[in-house]
DNA sequence: ACTGAAGGCTGCCCGC
DNA sequence: GCGGGCAGCCTTCAGT
């Protein structure tokens, strides 16, 4: 074991800390942010709003502008092959191919 | 502490052993029906079905016989609101009540 | 409904747009607060420190040391309570009429 | 498309139909295993017993002791690296693992 | 004060 | 082997 080495212990412990005050620092930031967002829903009930409903909304918009329609489509071939069950209306040449795949 | 505080410890001791003992047989039961749902969804995936789709449609089946109705109203009211933000269409009338409150 | 309260339909739904815009800029704020600290975890990964622990030792620090220890102790105490149970013949034999019974 | 494609949607959307209610009632079991869960940790909070620690503990006993003990005395040496910050006491050697790693 | 829900974190499993 | 996605657990918070 080198010098270097003798050392390096008080090395990796100042990376260590550095690495864990960055991250305690980063997480206190967070905190502050969601103290700022729980107040913003704080003013929205005292104004009458629906804080639930303001949830649903953002929930709804987070993922709106994503590729929600194409998975949609095959949820309702999905669906519709399960409405009635045994029948399958115009979901049946979709469901072709899972039945070429057996 | 007396005789009968003496032996109340094994009593006791012996309530919490049976606690832990009937919920990690529920827990391992519990694990088990996950294992068996597990298997069910690679039978599905064999059968060349999209289990992150049958996910989905599980999850939809889950809250549908609910109130969703009622929700969804509210929703779209602030959804209207929001739209082109500044416009009221029909949302107008519906956000009185929102204004009375202010 | 007055002339005002024509107009209140958008002043409510400005003041919704308000609410909703800013509490997505502090999620997003969130999100990039959560991409930073990932990404120091992954610098620690990279210099050979243990993320797990890292993370253990954040929570640690997060509680009063008064409330770790004495959760530690209480846990000490259901863990002495148990280990006749759990380790001895006899308490293989209580165990038995409790599996029974469930 | 053979007569049998021709009825292969329906064969499908049967399949479809099993899979997801297999599924839906093993996870109404696991519902009801929750619940039973559940209800014990009620019970064992009206005897007086503290529901966290129980959790603690049958958290612990998931796990192998010998992890259990590699995970704390890896944790111990990060603690110590970190206590006095830039003070490597008998952590230094426990360090150079790291250090070697970089 | 307690219960029920919402969000965040953790461990697991799959695909790359 | 690793990074992403997903289900379960824990914690916190609003509601009662």
């Amino acid at each position: 074991m080198s010098d270097v080495g003798h050392n390096s212990g008080s090395i990796v412990a100042e990376r260590l800390w550095s690495i864990v005050c960055r991250i305690e620092r980063l997480e206190d930031e967070k905190k502050a942010l969601s103290a700022d967002i729980k107040e913003i829903y704080q003013e929205a009930k005292s104004g009458g709003f629906d804080c639930k409903t303001i949830r649903a909304l953002i929930r709804e918009r987070k993922q709106d502008p994503a590729d929600v329609e194409e998975q949609e489509t095959l949820l309702d071939t999905y669906r519709r092959a399960l409405g009635p069950y045994a029948d399958t209306p115009l979901g049946a040449a979709a469901m072709e191919r899972v039945a070429a795949h057996a």
